[in-house]
DNA sequence: ATCACTGCAAAGGGTTTGCAAGTTC
DNA sequence: GAACTTGCAAACCCTTTGCAGTGAT
């Protein structure tokens, strides 16, 4: 499956993008540390520098797709269409909104002149895990 | 005027802070080194960790506010509340839209459980001036 | 005079690159 | 076997930080 989509952009399949895309994939929105843990975390070691390289070859063929956000590192999710995402501001976890993209950028292409190619949309907050234990540190004291 | 900004804030007035203001207002959304520039064509020589601190500190308080783009530099401008931008693909000129954010944001909370504090859009594109010109080089060859 | 700010230089962190060795097809 | 990919190390940003000197109130 992961296999079809390397072959499709002329990619020649090798464990590392194989691994990568699998964790992506199940990660959901995750960035080049905890990918990078997720190799270790089955024993596969492998420099950043060749995950860089796997991200950026993946994201220019378009297999994946990279969330900037503002002071944070990059994260990365398997490309399914633009869609808008979610941060939360407490815990970081960014999540997937299940809107179609042509509802917000009709509205935003009214005060648009240009020609528009895509539209990125992000909404900051508080998610509901966070709202429910607004004390409870993720990241350990 | 913006001497007022610095003081509600409990900012001190200095040069070094009204000229990076001045040339703000003045740029629309400028980054780091356009900002650099302006100072230079000005003969006023500023390091450019003097630049990175005032604007970290402008922006903490809320006088700016900053754009982040993937792959880009970030982009700087005045805080004048929540609003769509434009980035032009080509140029990469970042322009503001003229329409409230509530229209869109509602559209997307429709979308979103969570409580939402701020809504970042951005449109990816060409625009007109490029649109116009598409072969011409602002980066010389 | 005091506290804040700037300038300078050096450090830091994330990301990219060159090249040799190893893989895929 | 040819072309591509990985691993390693070093280089390269961009950005932050420490500290002494300068400036604002």
């Amino acid at each position: 499956m992961h296999e079809r989509l390397l072959r499709s952009k002329g990619l020649k399949l090798t464990p590392q993008r194989l691994m990568a895309l699998k964790a992506i994939e199940e990660g959901g929105h995750i960035d080049i540390d905890q990918l990078h843990d997720s190799f270790n975390r089955l024993g596969m070691k492998i420099p950043l520098a060749t995950l860089y390289r796997i991200l950026g070859e993946l994201s220019s063929v378009g297999i994946l797709h990279t969330v900037t956000l503002s002071g944070q590192k990059t994260r990365y999710e398997i490309a399914k269409g633009d869609h808008p995402h979610f941060l939360c501001e407490q815990c970081g976890q960014l999540e997937d909104l299940h809107i179609t993209m042509n509802k917000i950028a009709s509205i935003a292409q009214q005060a648009c002149i240009h020609t528009t190619h895509s539209v990125s949309i992000m909404l900051h907050g508080i998610c509901q895990n966070c709202s429910a234990f607004p004390a409870i540190d993720k990241e350990g004291s």
